[in-house]
Parts: C-alpha cells; sequence; structure tokens
DNA sequence: CATCACGACTGAACCGGATAAGTACCGTGA
DNA sequence: TCACGGTACTTATCCGGTTCAGTCGTGATG
C-alpha cells in the first residue's frame, strides 16, 4: 500500500525517472504523446508529488508561518485576531498558499518556532504582530533573512516590511468629535501597555487632549478582555468628576463597558458617551448602537499577506500604510450631561 | 549564506556525516567525548534539521491539517470556529505539533487539499469539521489512510474517529425549561439546514415540542451570521400569533435577534424569552444578559486534538462525548405575556 | 555524402538526512 | 599469542524528486 513515485510511473511507461519528472512539470525534452502517456498513467494511479523531496530540492514550501505569543484561550476572545487570520486566510487560500499557525507561551518561544519552521524549510515567510517598543524579536527575524512583514510601526520594524496605520489620526478624529459634543473629560481604556501601538495611542490622545484644552487625560490599561474592560470602567466612573465620554481600544472592552455603565444606573449616551475602537458587528447589535473607529481588519491581514507574498517572490515591495480608522458615529454618543 | 548541514558539522568536527547524524539522534555509535563535540559544534554555527530531508525518510510532519469549507471572512464572524481552534490549539502547542490551516470555497477543495498535505507528508492527520448527512468527505478520508476525527455524530462518521456532543438532550433541557415557564410557542432560529448537527437539533426540537404538547414548532434556518438572524427573528416576530420564545442556534445570532425585539418594541424577557445556544463573553455583556445554552467549545477543541495525536500515534483510540450543552438562565428568558 | 542541429530521452549526481552493513582498533580471556 | 567481542566509527545506500550532461536517431543542410 505505498504510495505510488514517479519511479513507479516511469517503470509502467517505459520510460526514465527523468522523463517522467519532466513530463509532469510541463518542461520541455518530452514528446506530447510521452508526456500524455506519462501524465495519464500518473492520474490513475494517483501519484502526488512529495513536498519532502521537493522541499530537498530547494522549492518553497508554499506556506506562511504565525506563531503568536498570547495564552491560545485569548485567540477566541479577540475578535481583531480572528478577523486578521480570516483576511490573511483569504489572500493566501486565493494563492493556494497555507497557514502554519501556533501559539507559544512568550517571544523567545516564538522565536524559537520561527527559527526551527524556517530552519526545517517548512515555511517560506511570517508576519510578526504585537509588535513592542524595541522589539527583541526584530533583530533575530533580521539575522534569520526570512521575509517577514511586521504588523507594526515602520520606526520599529527595522528592515522587515512593515505594514500599518496611524491610529494617531484616529484617535485625533475621536476626541475632536467628543470635544465638539461639548465633553470636556474624555477617558480611555487602551490595550497592553508593552505594546507599541498601545504606546503610540496614548501619545496621540495625550497630545490631542493638551491641543484641545481637556482636562488631565486619564488613560487605563487593560489586556483587552472584557472582564478588565469592565473593571477598568467601573475604577473610572467612579472618580469624581466622572469622565462623561469613554474611548476604548476594542469593541469587547466597550460592550462589557457600557454594560457596567447601565449597572451603576447612566445612560448612554444622555450620561456617558462611548467610543469603541474596531467595528466589529458586535458594536452595531448591541442598544445602543456603538460609535465606532473602523477599520477593516480583514483587508489589513489581506496586505499584509499580500505583501509578504510579493517578498518571497522577490519582488521589490514598499512599505504599506492602511488607511486610518474613520469615525462611525452611532447612538453611543451624544452631548454631555448639563453640570 | 547557506543553511548548514550535517554535512558541514561533519567536515568541522573531523567524522563523517554518519556519526553526526547519530550523536544528534542520541543513538548509540559515537563516544560521549565526540558527541560533545558535535552537539557544541551544531550550536554553535545554528544547525537546525532540514524537516524535508527527514520526511524523506519517513518521519512524523508534527502538523495537523484543518481545511474549511467556509468563505474565509465567516472565520472571524463565528466565535465557534476561533473557539474551536483556540482549543485545538492548546492542545497542539502543548506538543509542539503545529497546525495547518487552509480555508477553501467547497468540499472538493477541501478533499483536494488533504490529499494533497498527506499526499505531500505535510500533516500527519486532521480534523473534520461541518459534518453533513451522509457526508461525501467521510468515504475519501477513508480510502486515504489518514488519522482522522471527525466532529460530529458516529453515525455519520464511518470508520473515522467521532467526537461529538448530544446536542438533543441539552434542546430538550431548554424547551423544557421553556415550558416550566408557562411559553408555549416556542420557535427556533437554527443554522446551515446541510449541516448534520443542524437537522439533528431539528428533529430533537420537533420531537420535544411534540411531547409537551406545544403547538407547532417552527424552526427558520440561517447561514450563522447576524444578519439572517436578524432577519429570521423578524419573520418570526411579525408571525400572528408570535412567538413568546425564540432559540437561536448562536450567539451572535441571538444577540442580533434581540436588537430586531427590542426594534419592534418588545421587552425582553417581559414580551418574549430568548435562549442563545454556545455562551460566549458577548451573551453575558448585552442587556439583558442571556440564557444560554453553554458548552465548552475550547474544550471540546481540545479533545478533539488530543484524539487526534493519540490516534497519530498508534494508540487505541475510543470515540469521545463530550457532555451536553447545559442550560445557564439569566436575565432574557421570563414567563410570557398574559395573553 | 559528411556534418550539424535538434528533439527525445537516459543516466547519474544531488538535495540532507537516516540507517544498515562493514571495518579498524582495543582490551580481554583462554 | 590469537581469536573474540564490543566500541567507535566509516561507507554506502536509500528516500523521491530535480536537473545537468550526455547519447541516440532523424532530418535538413552545405
Amino acid at each position: 500500500m505505498k504510495r505510488p513515485t514517479i519511479a513507479d510511473i516511469a517503470r509502467q511507461a517505459g520510460v526514465s525517472k527523468g522523463a517522467v519528472s519532466y513530463a509532469l512539470n510541463g518542461q520541455p525534452g518530452v514528446s506530447a504523446s510521452t508526456r500524455a502517456r506519462i501524465v495519464a498513467i500518473a492520474e490513475e494511479i494517483g501519484w502526488r508529488p512529495n513536498s519532502a523531496a521537493r522541499a530537498l530540492n530547494g522549492a518553497r514550501a508554499d506556506t506562511v508561518g504565525l506563531a503568536l505569543s498570547r495564552p491560545a484561550r485569548f485567540l477566541g476572545v479577540e475578535p481583531f485576531f480572528m478577523e486578521l487570520i480570516s483576511g490573511i486566510e483569504s489572500e493566501l487560500s486565493a494563492r493556494s498558499y497555507a497557514l502554519m499557525l501556533q501559539v507559544v507561551p512568550d517571544h523567545d518561544e516564538e522565536m524559537a518556532v520561527y527559527h526551527r519552521w524556517w530552519g526545517e524549510g517548512r515555511i517560506d515567510g511570517a508576519i510578526l504582530v504585537d509588535l513592542h517598543f524595541a522589539d527583541p524579536r526584530v533583530p533575530v527575524m533580521e539575522t534569520l533573512g526570512m521575509p517577514v512583514v511586521v504588523l507594526g510601526h515602520p520606526a520599529e520594524a527595522g528592515s522587515l516590511l512593515p505594514v500599518w496605520s496611524d491610529d494617531g489620526l484616529a484617535i485625533r478624529e475621536a476626541v475632536a468629535y467628543l470635544t465638539a459634543l461639548g465633553h470636556r473629560r474624555v477617558a480611555r481604556v487602551g490595550g497592553l501597555p508593552r505594546l507599541a501601538h498601545t504606546l503610540l495611542r496614548d501619545r496621540a490622545f495625550g497630545a490631542v487632549c493638551a491641543e484641545l484644552g481637556l482636562s488631565d487625560p486619564i488613560t487605563v490599561h487593560t489586556d483587552y478582555t472584557g472582564e478588565e474592560g469592565a473593571r477598568a470602567t467601573r475604577r473610572l466612573l467612579s472618580m469624581s468628576p466622572r469622565p462623561t465620554a469613554l474611548i476604548y481600544d476594542n469593541d469587547i472592552m466597550a460592550v462589557a463597558g457600557m454594560s457596567v455603565a447601565q449597572e451603576m444606573r447612566l445612560d448612554v449616551p444622555a450620561d456617558l458617551s462611548i467610543v469603541a475602537w474596531d467595528d466589529s458587528p458586535l458594536s452595531q447589535v448591541v442598544r445602543p448602537p456603538l460609535t465606532a473607529l473602523s477599520r477593516d481588519i480583514a483587508a489589513y491581514g489581506a496586505q499584509a499577506a499580500r505583501r509578504l507574498l510579493a517578498l518571497i517572490g522577490g519582488e521589490e515591495v514598499t512599505p504599506y500604510e492602511d488607511k486610518p480608522s474613520r469615525l462611525t458615529p452611532r447612538a453611543s454618543t451624544a452631548p454631555p450631561p448639563a453640570p
């Protein structure tokens, strides 16, 4: 019950292994009739090229790697990742590329996994996510010499190819909008503070609040889960004077936060305005629907995948700046209550 | 800048390729001192075994395949999949197995992908999801001779290893609970009708309604998205007399449905009770929190992965029946309005 | 008619490891 | 002192493809 090999085909067709290889790969060097005969035999006995043997000759693995340093259970919790992966997949599957996925506990393990996959010839490239400031993974990946796309700011990407969007503009838009509505006390529920984009958002938030003359802007950091979003909201709403508007770094926390507000007998949007970053179906489905900073995460992932494939193909590739999230006003924002 | 091979190590150490191979694999046949020297050199020049070369000698790929016949963008929409994948991942990553993921348009393509991966020696086994009745994929997988775990009812799994749970019991519990509250008109918003588990739920729903003497039970089928869930809800709530309770096949639709009810000026739970299947953080976060049929999807995925790994390891493996979803009553269910 | 070009194919090396079979060397016991 | 057994290797072969350098026969050309 062994798998058929080109040697089997060669024997049946009465030609050499080399001829079979040429025939099956569309290379010149075999007559049309012989080629047809070989192809027919291959078809009949159900032959498939052994990728290991191919890879041994330096072929592509037709696979892209994604190792995530997050607890495995967070995968299902964070809509961002799922959307990102589905966007990456949509691009990869169109080109018959597969995605190698592994969840690892930390950065060291992540590097070890990439090192192994690359060293073993299992992947042709990788996508680096959750970029930190002075991320130690960047120099490691650089020395590997593997094609890598980084989701994050170019300043932190080293010589790797960055794919990013300017979160500063988005947060500026959100704060300006809230200010125009009359809000003076705006607070932010941010994500993991060690991630570069969290800090970039923090800074931009601080800057725009200062510009617009808002009272000291507060940012609370969380791990993106609903639970921490709820806890952060409770803390912020217990302050005095309490903020009249909250901006959340993802929609899960925004929904959880709104729930807390309602539990505290605050009306959204009459007593409290809420803005969510990332606009999933969830944001539109809750009552009231959430004003959101929308972006097409799947398209973002698809762009990253497309650039990685180009990089793997040896093309010249330029950094890609996605358009910033745009504000989609819905019913969760309104002028603040009269003082 | 070539990758180092055992030949390089052999040259540096002044021994043969064979000796290096023995040394690095912990095989007897080399002295402790030579082994130490070889290992040190391997370490120093950053050698990694080329998996292609290893695979050529019949080694494991340490990878499990998952091809999904769904539009790629649905991945991010359906929390079930993300949770399932995160559960599978948690088990795989503990054993340093990777997951090969590819989204494909249809079953033919799915089979082609598995055929290729298996034929090419890229995966050691696979997990089959979204089982249909008389699923054509089952016989195909059987002839492949690859270790496969099927998420679905044993009756439909053929000789493949089933991992399943009894949805009938769960729906029975939900309907009994609603009946005890006083509901007589209960409708169901189900998933894709071609999936085996949808039909099993349909049947169980019909059976239990008949037993409890409820008026003709209606089931509407959808594609699991919030949009279709909303549309189905609109249709059901426009009927006369209108149902007093709705059971949804996932939480996304339940939330969307509740939103529709509120839009139609119906109070949940005073005018309409809502039960969701699958209990994500989402269910707890909306107002009112949803009564749900909870199950631990991640644990389910982990079980499937564990059995698959055992199967790959050549162990005797028995089918696994997960415990049924249990009803978690929350504020979205109450006695029906007085007639 | 000798030469040449070309198409069609063969044979063998090669990729990077695993492994069976063979060999050199050492110490040991009879 | 010599056969014996074991250790510590080496050599050669294999896995399943790809690819390069030839070989052979045919028809065209000068």
